[in-house]
DNA sequence: TTAATTGCTTGATCCAGTCAAATAAATATT
DNA sequence: AATATTTATTTGACTGGATCAAGCAATTAA
């Protein structure tokens, strides 16, 4: 059961004034093309042909948006000057495939610089970074508002890579205030047993794994060597938004198989009651908690848990 | 002398099928108020009416990019139905300011309202946290297209964070892997000194600056003791998209200042030679060279430079 | 004082876009 | 197999959103 929580009022403001703008900005467009021999819906029906050969005319007309009479018309009229040629469908008589012509290209081809010119207008000004921001955010909004497909892939899982360490430290830190009300010495330690995971990785005895999904890192965990029968599991964190589908667990097994194909007898970890999310994968694994003790850390009282695995019985 | 580089394919590529995309997105929004007794570009003067009094018909005309005969005859419909106040302008006889009367905002109140629910509508589905990140990016784009007005304020310093020892990590070590190939020994290496620094943290003898400009971080600083009378600079950083602001020089400028007001004799800092940028700044600063020397780190030779500044007798 | 510009209005017009009805083919139902 | 329903497309009829050009009055520049 999920709570839907309502958005916020910033939020619906900020989408409301966006598509304020937008519509203007699409009106500029459109007027841009105005001394063109064809309307704005003209040309956007002609690029989608120009890019995709053998549409119908209703796929079309749905991809578009646009009423069937009115493209039927637009068709025809194409049809008439020698832009489109049909071809009635195999399987279903009543369909024509839609495919332009010489000439319908050579129509296009102007009208197709056009509009790359005005995109390069837009973007020249802007320096080269913000051209990639700008690019960005473009493609998350299209990603968010398009019903993305979701991946294929639910996630990934790849090797530590540069620019990892200080992500996930930065997002632990900034998970567990908010979560937990952790103060900034907890962001400090994840950076320091990061960054000494690093500097003095033994790639025998030790691995990390980062699960990653639509190109953003959603979860990680490290194994260190702690003795020559011990493995340690340190820092595994999952992005709220991907749980459920069963990255922690995923990521913890990949501990377990690798601590056992090296030897080690023992994986332990340490972690504190409070997360709960995390217990329930430990404890499904199958680690058992063998101590328990309070302390003080990261400006709260807190209980933290010692728990192993016994990796030779299984 | 600045080179402007052509924008990419692949930018260009984005950028137009952004446009493409939420053409049709608003396609969809103005279908939806099709039903109701205004037109989108009623509606969306209706809004302006709404939220600005006392604007003029051109002021308005400009701003939603209508034709101005058009927009008379919509005003003339507006006022003719009660919902339109004109009053004459006092300096200028041929403008006049609108105004919605009370009739017309109550008119105005439920297409707002109808408006809302969609932007409801196309938030909901998103979880919380894509929420936000829609809303950003949706924030990026508006803020790059529009000729954004460049924030008022060029940046702002504050207090360290939680959050930011793992995000100036995570940019830095990109950014230096990025620039000079350093490898991930160096993002190992500042998550290590970052985290000692918070958990070691003397709030009478050390200081941070994070430099932070539309709510991102574009920069920061950090100043260590070293001794009784020595005080060390570490892990300068800009961002570069915002070079030429001064938030360089503006961190280095805090350090020292903050340094000499502790009392430090000297200011010292470790750097390498191919951080042109950074040296520029230290010396413009009155930092003087002391010492050289080669090392391997970060997977690349290295030249590695400190520097030092007098406190006392400036 | 005259000329040019600006803010707004009005007449004329157009064509983008909608709706409903019609046709023919495909599919589902009996 | 016959009939009903749905789907793909076309066509006729119409509306009203939007553009353009001309015009008027007030303002500003020459």
């Amino acid at each position: 059961m999920q709570h839907v929580q309502a958005p916020s009022e910033h939020q619906l403001a900020a989408f409301r004034q966006f598509n304020r703008f937008y519509t203007r900005q699409i009106g500029v467009l459109a007027e841009s093309m105005y001394r063109s021999e064809f309307s704005l819906t003209e040309a956007r029906v002609l690029f989608e042909l120009a890019h995709k050969n053998g549409l119908t005319a209703t796929a079309l007309a749905s991809t578009l948006g646009l009423d069937a009479g009115y493209l039927s018309r637009i068709l025809k009229k194409f049809e008439s000057r020698g832009l489109l040629q049909r071809t009635p469908s195999a399987d279903d008589a009543r369909q024509s495939h839609l495919k332009l012509t010489v000439a319908g290209r050579n129509t296009f081809e102007p009208l197709d610089r056009a509009a790359r010119e005005l995109a390069i207008a837009a973007l020249a000004p802007l320096p080269p970074s913000e051209r990639e921001t700008l690019v960005e955010a473009m493609t998350t909004v299209e990603r968010l508002l398009g019903n993305a497909p979701e991946p294929r892939v639910p996630y990934i899982l790849r090797p530590l890579r540069v620019g990892d360490v200080g992500w996930i430290t930065h997002r632990q830190g900034l998970l567990y205030h908010q979560e937990y009300g952790w103060d900034e010495t907890y962001e400090a330690l994840v950076a320091q047993i990061l960054g000494e995971f690093v500097r003095n990785f033994d790639p025998n005895a030790e691995a990390s794994w980062i699960a990653e999904r639509d190109g953003k890192v959603v979860g990680s965990v490290f194994l260190v060597r702690q003795s020559e029968e011990i493995a340690k599991l340190r820092l595994l964190y999952v992005e709220p938004a991907t749980r459920g589908l069963g990255i922690g667990r995923r990521l913890v097994d990949e501990c377990i198989a690798f601590a056992r194909s090296k030897g080690y007898r023992t994986l332990t970890l340490w972690t504190n009651d409070v997360l709960a999310s995390a217990r329930r994968i430990y404890q499904a694994a199958g680690f058992r908690l063998v101590k328990e003790e309070q302390h003080r850390s990261f400006g709260k009282d807190l209980v933290g848990q010692t728990w192993e695995l016994n990796l030779q019985h299984g």
